[in-house]
Parts: C-alpha cells; structure tokens; sequence
DNA sequence: CGACGCTTTGACACAACTCAACAACCGTGG
DNA sequence: CCACGGTTGTTGAGTTGTGTCAAAGCGTCG
C-alpha cells in the first residue's frame, strides 16, 4: 500500500524521531490490511468491539447517531489516523465509523495494542501525542459549531482539512481531493445541507475556494484565514528541541 | 482535603479495582494541595505549560478564545477530574482554563506522571480510560450543539452533569449545586446569555427543571430525559469482568 | 451611597431551516 | 436502447429559532 514509509510513520515523525525497531514495528502493525467497501460500517454505536484501525486508504467519516434520527459527524479521518481507540477503552463504543470511499485498513487488537505500548514506550507516546492533537482537533471542531457562523465554520473546515492532508502529502498548498458529499458536509458542520450549498456558493463567489467535482480548491489562502479566524494548528511539525 | 478517598480514587474504582499501593500513589499525588482564588487562570491557550493537575473542589472551565473576542467553553471539570494533560502533550495549549470558584488542585508534572506510568501500569490505564471518558462526553457536546435545538441541548447539558455530579458524590437525584452563571451556561452551550434565560424559563414554566439561586432541580428526570434524547452514557459504573 | 454584575423581559432583525421544484447524474432493468 | 428511480446538487420563497439591542430590577460590594 504505502511506498516507502506509510502515512503514520510520517505523522509520528513530526513528533520525534523514530528508531529503526519503532518504524519496523509499525509496519509490522500494518502489515495486514483488510479492504472495505464504500458504505461498510467498522464500528457502530453502542456496540461492544475491542478493535481500533489504522486508516490506510480512503475516507471514512466518525459519527454520533441521534434519537431523532440525525447524526452529527465527528471527525473525517484520513490515512494515517487511528479510529476506536476510544472504543477499545470504553466498554462499548460511543460512536460509529463507517466508510465513505473504499478503503484500506488494518486492524489493531487491544492486546496487541498493550503488547507495543510495552515494548516501545516512546512508540506509545508518540501515538498519545497523535491522539491528543485529534482530541484537538476535536475541540476546535467544537468551538467553531457553537461559536462561528455558517461561512467562518465551513471556510474554517477546508483549511484545517487542507492543513490535516498535507501533513500526510495528500494535499498541496491549493489544491485536494475531497470526495465529500454536501450532505456530508452538513453533517459535519451542523448545518443543513441545502444551506452547505448556499454558503460553498458564496465562497465561490468571492474567489476565496471552489468545491467542485470532488476537488477542493483555494484561490486565496490568506483572505479565507482571516474570513476563518484560522489560527495554525500548534503543537504540530514543532520539532523537539532534545532527543 | 478528601476525607477516606479522594474524588480521583472514586471515580477510578468505576474501572476497576485499584491495589493498596495505587491507591497511596493516587493519595501522594493530591497531598500538594495549592488553593486558587476564583478567577484565576491556571492554563491559558498558546502558553507552552507543561503542568497537569487534579481538581480536588471547586469548579472551573477550560474553553477556548476565538479571534472575535467571542469564547466556547468546552467542559466544567469537577472534582476528580484532570486538566491540562493535552497542554502536557502538545507543546502549547490549546485551551485556557480558570476557576470559576474558589479551587483546590493538585499539579503534576510530567515527569512525575511518567514516573507514575512506569510505576504502575494499571493506574495508567485507569487514567487513561478516565481521559476517553472525558472525550466521550466532549463529543457528546459536540453532537449537541451540532444537532440539537437550544431546550434540547439545555437540558442534556443538566442531565449529563448531574449524572457526572452524583459519580462523585456530589448530587442526589434531585438536585445539585451549580455555581454557573447564565454568561457561563451561554458559552458552553453556544447560544446567547438571553436566550438561555428564555430557554431556562421555558423548562421552568414546562415543570422539567429550576436553576435558581444556584441550585440546579430537575423536577421530571424521565420527561427531562424524553425531551433532551438522553442515553445514559455508557462504559461509566461498567464492572470489569475480570481483575 | 453609587457602581457594577447578573437576571429578566420586550421588540426587532437576521441567520439558518423547511418545503418545493427542477436539473444532472448515476446504475439498473425492461 | 431508453425508461426508470435514486442520489446529489441547485435555486427560490416563506418560516422560525436565536441573536441583538434596549431597558429595568436586584443583589453585592466597595
């Protein structure tokens, strides 16, 4: 799947080095890989599963199922993002994780998971760190659905979206693939989806990013952060200072 | 300050059973009290902190600050919770936190909590579960303010701290103490000081719930529950099968 | 005492939702 | 082959939930 080095191992890089056995390990993790169609759901709320996954490939999207039958969408990983570690700790999962597009990846048991924590401390730090900056990730997403209006929310997602994918080289300083629904985009953002359409028209129309066809494009970077209140994600290719 | 045990040695029996040496470890870690006057600020967002600590009473709020001046509160963390252990992680916080109330904390640094880690293992679980229990409820937050109507989301938000209150000891089935101003209430819910006021009087007027005088009373926990589509949030007093 | 913060209420404005209709694009099956 | 239903995107018109502005009552505290 991955040529040299997979997506992963170039994120927790970002952190610290990583030594031969630690890289060996992880690639070792991902070694097996299953294949998942578009639609399959991985993970379900309310179920008792014990297994994370590494995203190899493809899009998925995490989410909360309502009573009234809405979903808010949590987080879209992408390759090189580990989903259910939450799961795995709590008893019984508290969302689910389904595929978007077909994808790629490879499954983690919680003993494996504790056998690599053990003999790679630094590996499970490193994976603690990853999951920290998800967790704020998560929390920004918070900030902007209770305190940003439709465009800020939706301008703000592309570029934190844009910044997520060229960490992992999915992604250049205008252009990605996003093959994202606008009901999806709702979902996410906590919008309607009809108003999705409404408010990508008025990005366009100030020539500030296009959605179409699946591809996300960002003709004027600077005046979209500051439309945003876009603020650089922190704590992310900070290199260590020791080590 | 905690009498027999401590709030954090509560809610962490919730997971499982804790030895007598994790339990003197958890005490040790809480004899360094330092008391903090209301209003104060203990983590502040883009400072490179690299202290946790342990609520042992009073309330505060982390939340974040938008570029607008505008601010989301993302969580109260009551006694027994900790703080500040993604600020640990990434070099600079992300978020501030201060107290609402007069407070008393522990802080642990993060060298001693490796140490601690080390140590004992299975304590590092238990904080470790602790931890995605907190994130479990912060994106059940999300999915709130995402998804559900201003009544709806007010009335969650009562519902899920009582149960978090009465974990620790801290509320009846009736009623609690809630220190919270309707300006608090307003930036952790994402909605405006007054409309939290009219939505607070509609539950009053509908014999749901009171919040007065700092004194939440939930008069109807099944319809309250009914309205707000509340789950009980899973994994919590789940006994572990073995150990 | 006055100043200030918190709560409460009313009138009005506006952002976002709903409903409805249509166009474009599939994959499917007659 | 074309007809077909289903999904996604697009747009308009009208509604509604929530925010904004303004003002007043009430504690508390200096």
């Amino acid at each position: 799947m991955s040529p040299v080095t997979s997506h992963l191992v170039a994120k927790l890089k970002l952190f610290g080095p990583l030594s031969e056995g630690e890289v060996a390990c992880l690639t070792e993790l991902q070694s097996v890989t299953i294949h998942v169609a578009r639609g399959r759901e991985l993970l379900s709320q309310g179920e008792k599963g014990h297994v994370a996954y590494i995203l190899q490939a493809g899009w998925g999207c995490s989410f909360k199922l309502l009573e009234d039958g809405g979903r808010q969408i949590i987080t879209f990983p992408i390759p090189g993002d580990c989903v259910g570690l939450r799961s795995v700790l709590l008893r019984t999962s508290d969302h689910s994780f389904t595929a978007l597009t077909d994808m790629v990846v490879s499954p983690v048991g919680s003993s494996r998971m504790l056998q690599v924590f053990n003999e790679f401390p630094h590996l499970g730090a490193s994976i603690l760190w990853a999951t920290s900056r998800d967790e704020a990730i998560t929390v920004e997403h918070l900030a902007s659905i209770g305190r940003r209006t439709a465009t800020e929310r939706t301008a703000h997602f592309f570029l934190e979206l844009s910044e997520r994918l060229r960490l992992v080289g999915l992604a250049n300083t205008t252009e990605f693939a996003c093959p994202l629904s606008q009901n999806e985009l709702a979902d996410a953002l906590g919008l309607s989806a009809i108003h999705v359409n409404r408010v990508l028209r008025g990005l366009r129309e100030l020539q500030l990013l296009t959605f179409h066809e699946h591809i996300v494009t960002i003709h004027d970077r600077a005046a979209l952060k500051a439309l945003a209140g876009y603020e650089d994600i922190e704590g992310g290719p900070v290199l260590m200072s020791n080590t």
